[in-house]
DNA sequence: GTTGATGATTCACT
DNA sequence: AGTGAATCATCAAC
């Protein structure tokens, strides 16, 4: 019957929040009973936490303060830095000389290498974009080399003033965490080399982000040189007039189609004239892709093949006649006598032509170089009859160079080469005839 | 967007 | 080193 009352009673002293008679617990309480003792240690913290005042603040403050002036402070002071120094360099110890970063390294050589970071050349963008369209670099691409270095220097541009950036920012920020440490180092200790330390945390930071800065350069610079300097995307056709040029040279010695070194810079001149792009290696691939392209289907380059023969013709038609000599390029195997350009070209037409005997180009060639221009004439006649006479297309020109002569490379010889050799080779007997 | 033409590149071969 | 063959990438016409 006791018990309850007292339950009751600490029960409603505690839910009361009980200022009253808390004092009173205090005193009594330590060794009360478990529930009512916690309860009353809770009432305790509670008050305790309340009664705090400025008062004890203020003590605290006094006690710093006592602290701080005391005479023996700086030594404390020091020997707290000294140990804090070791720690740090013992921490550190093993992180410190880290290698250079390959990849930072490796972006530096980079962008140091296409221009973009290291000493200025010509001062300016303007200035390197100027020096490149006039830069002896030569007339075929200086345009589109001039477009790249402005852009270039467009992305060198904004290197630089982002690095600057980033690099004055980097200043800023350890010039205040320096005089905030300075600052604190009054109050708590902090060594310089600490301070150092920080320092240089803050710098591998910033250079993190310089190195994020240094990638994003280099891809543009790569998506740039892509774009630009990549030969594949500088593609441009050929104008009609290298085209025909090309396709005269490729015609007329269709039996062996392949320039000599000579033969390739002069078709290049040739073409330069008007095509910016062409130069000899140009050439090269012209007649790669030339060579293959008609190997692999002659009948759809009957037709051109017709037309170039039918023109070279004429003109060594008409060479003969005047004695003056068409500007077409040496021939494979006779570069540099230039009195037989055009028995080269006719003598080879004719040579493709005549292959059907199976002569071998090779001892053929130079015979038919300077086999009597009455035979060319007499073929280059028979020709252009047969082409006035309305004779079809393939009926003009066979690629009966390609299996007769061992000019033309002993590829396998495809089903569209086989159909038409026979087919044309007959109707060639009959153009003669 | 699709397609054919075509210049350039790559790779293997001789 | 030059070439053929395959392939890529771009241009131009539709």
């Amino acid at each position: 019957m006791d018990e309850q009352p007292r339950l009751m009673h600490s029960h409603t002293g505690v839910g009361m929040a009980g200022h009253p008679g808390l004092p009173q617990h205090m005193q009594e309480g330590t060794g009360g009973t478990d529930g009512d003792g916690r309860k009353q240690d809770i009432g305790d913290i509670l008050q305790q936490i309340m009664t705090i005042t400025d008062q004890s603040l203020d003590e605290a403050q006094a006690r710093k303060h006592a602290l701080n002036c005391h005479r023996m402070k700086p030594a404390l002071f020091n020997v707290l830095c000294e140990i804090k120094e070791k720690t740090v360099l013992s921490i550190r110890g093993a992180q410190e000389e880290e290698p250079p970063d390959p990849q930072l390294m490796r972006l530096d050589n980079m962008l140091l290498a296409e221009g973009v970071a290291g000493p200025e050349k010509g001062g300016g963008s303007a200035a390197a974009a100027a020096a490149a369209a006039s830069g002896g670099a030569g007339a075929d691409n200086s345009a589109e080399h001039s477009d790249y270095r402005a852009k270039l220097s467009q992305i060198r541009q904004i290197y630089h003033t982002e690095l600057e950036k980033y690099e004055q920012a980097c200043n800023e920020f350890t010039t205040h965490v320096m005089n905030l440490l300075r600052e604190q180092s009054r109050t708590r200790p902090i060594s310089p080399k600490e301070i150092e330390r920080m320092v240089s945390i803050i710098h591998r930071k910033f250079s993190s982000i310089q190195m994020q800065l240094k990638q994003s350069t280099c891809e543009a610079v790569m998506i740039l040189r892509s774009r630009f300097l990549d030969a594949r995307r500088k593609r441009r056709n050929f104008n009609k007039q290298a085209t025909e040029i090309l396709n005269e040279y490729f015609y007329s010695h269709l039996s062996n189609p392949y320039p000599s070194e000579e033969a390739k810079e002069e078709l290049a001149k040739k073409c330069a004239i008007t095509v910016a792009q062409v130069h000899h290696r140009s050439v090269s691939n012209w007649f790669g892709n030339k060579r293959i392209r008609y190997k692999k289907n002659i009948g759809k380059f009957q037709e051109e093949a017709n037309m170039y023969a039918a023109r070279t013709a004429v003109n060594a038609a008409n060479a003969s006649s005047h004695g003056s000599q068409a500007n077409s390029p040496s021939t494979p195997n006779s570069a540099g006598s230039a009195g037989s350009f055009n028995m080269s070209n006719s003598g080879d037409l004719f040579m493709s032509v005549q292959s059907l005997n199976g002569d071998s180009y090779q001892g053929a060639q130079v015979g038919a170089n300077v086999q009597s221009q009455v035979d060319t004439l007499r073929h280059v006649i028979s020709q252009t009859g047969g082409y006035s006479e309305g004779l079809t297309a393939n009926q003009m020109y066979s690629p009966q160079g390609i299996n007769a002569n061992g000019g033309w490379q002993d590829a396998p010889t495809p089903s569209s080469v086989t159909s038409p050799t026979e087919g044309p080779g007959s109707v060639h007997s009959d153009t003669s005839n």
